[in-house]
DNA sequence: CAGAGGATCGGCT
DNA sequence: GCCGATCCTCTGG
């Protein structure tokens, strides 16, 4: 398991959000533990995006999307739900990519202690703000740069490359006819309707 | 297991 | 004030 840099991914919002399918996200708690997922779904939220936070500009919240890319966007939703977001495209313009779901690899037992001890493996990381939860990810990581943050980071393992499946998006108003959604097909670890995984 | 409906509050108009 | 890149609970099959 390597730890990735910057130079390793693609700048490129949906370029990034397909090469992001299969990659481990591993946070790093206070205590010095680990909690590893493997991401299994992905949004594109790409400039000139009438869905994205950045299509109506700069405000506090999305400074992030506008900074360098391979870095934390976190937001707050529903009044109840943090959301990750790593960011793409060079400084200046805003985009970011949204993780939806990872499958859990390790540290399942600290993502208990926050998720709640009943959770299924299969609903411990399945929806982004089920991520957060487990991860305890949110404004404070807001901004953080993967490449050299000792909080938060990506990684890629020796793995089989999944076959990434292509969809709309989920939750949106607006713009919903975009397919930006990857997926890696045939995973159990998946959210949104189960028919938006089929094809594609 | 899948689908529907309500809760909840920060951000922005 | 309004609305959301969501989650949880409850219901029915």
């Amino acid at each position: 398991m390597r730890r990735l840099r910057r130079s390793d991914v693609p700048i490129a919002t949906d370029a990034f959000a397909r090469f992001a399918i299969g990659l481990l996200i591993v946070r790093r708690f206070d205590d010095g533990s680990t909690a590893i997922g493997r991401i299994v779904e992905t949004e594109a939220y790409a400039p000139e995006d009438p869905a994205s936070h950045a299509f109506r500009g700069r405000t506090s919240r999305n400074q992030s999307m506008f900074g360098i890319n391979f870095a934390a966007y976190v937001y707050f939703i529903y009044g109840s739900a943090y959301c990750l977001n790593i960011t793409t495209e060079p400084i200046g313009i805003g985009a970011a990519v949204l993780i939806r779901a990872l499958e859990p690899l390790d540290g399942l037992a600290s993502m208990r202690t926050r998720r709640g001890p009943q959770v299924t493996d299969r609903d411990l990381l399945r929806g982004p703000g089920r991520i957060c939860r487990a991860f305890e990810i949110d404004r404070r990581l807001d901004g953080v740069d993967l490449e050299s943050d000792d909080r938060l980071w990506l990684a890629r393992d020796s793995a089989t490359t999944a076959v990434v499946g292509i969809s709309t998006r989920i939750g949106l108003t607006k713009a919903v006819e975009i397919r930006h959604r990857f997926f890696a097909r045939g995973s159990s670890f998946l959210s949104g309707p189960r028919a938006l995984s089929q094809d594609s």
